[in-house]
DNA sequence: TATTGTTATACTCTATAACTATA
DNA sequence: TATAGTTATAGAGTATAACAATA
């Protein structure tokens, strides 16, 4: 961190150290994430989804007739944000905004057939490169990982 | 996954599950990375800084010198996108685009004074914080993820 | 020809305010 | 009055093409 004069370094830099940010845990999780990111989206590239249409349609599928209050919240996205994810399924017949008898201001989001078979074939898609990106790594390294990525996330709540 | 019947399901939804979600790496990353941002962000608030100004000023302090180009490939970043990073810090005479009299197209970045010394309150304040984030998780734990990620992280270059 | 820094541009993701129709 | 979904809009972050100056 602590250096004399910059003037008297030379200005031509060999390899560039991250010394500092290498303790940073953020840093390392941004750049991870772009890597798994990437990956990813290759995955879903045949389905035409992207992580975030993949995530509301897996969970319009765990959870039918959900609304889409409730699925902002679980994706922990805002509510405009959703409203293009949730045309952009319904427009592609994935999904169904049903009126709730009950409630005539919300919808229900149902998957149709044809999206419950795209999300079955787009999870067995997404374990397959995932496993094969975690491949070599040491036994129980990517659940402990997942476990603390867990704890880091509660805390967001928390405070 | 597997649902007989989404009409059937009764429309109102208690509890969202994310069970299927649960075992995808990715999704976890993305939501604990927001939560360690977000920290970041009010750690870095009183400098003036954001996750990628304070990633850029800290490599031009632990490497004096380094051209634009050297930068932006170590934070993998596109050399456009570094070039308005590079004019605020500037701006704010944190750091200084000095000419390369060997190469006279290129920039040596070197820290001011005020940048050096900005740099090393906003390290102590970001170390501080992720500390206090990462307070009661197991010992160790954290430096096995961040261990982890990185070798994700180097997986990105090798495909 | 290739590279450095730059401009212009576009696309995604995210965040807020304000509207409508209901409750 | 509050809530569900919507519209409009603005800000980050990111990606590509193309340019001038220089190698």
């Amino acid at each position: 961190m602590a250096r004399p004069d910059p003037k008297s370094v030379p200005p031509v830099v060999e390899s560039v150290s991250d010394e500092t940010l290498r303790s940073f845990a953020g840093y390392h999780m941004k750049r991870a994430f772009n890597v798994v990111q990437a990956d990813l989206l290759r995955a879903l590239k045949p389905f035409n989804l992207r992580m975030i249409t993949y995530s509301a349609l897996v969970l319009i599928v765990d959870n039918p007739g959900l609304r889409q209050s409730q699925l902002a919240a679980a994706m922990d996205i805002e509510r405009p944000n959703l409203v293009v994810i949730v045309d952009e399924l319904e427009r592609r017949d994935l999904i169904l905004r049903e009126k709730v008898p009950t409630d005539r201001r919300a919808y229900a989001l149902v998957p149709t057939l044809a999206g419950r078979q795209l999300c079955a074939q787009a999870v067995a898609a997404v374990r397959k490169h995932e496993e094969r990106l975690f491949a070599d790594m040491a036994p129980g390294a990517v659940e402990d990982m997942v476990a603390l990525l867990r704890r880091i996330q509660a805390r967001g709540s928390e405070e």
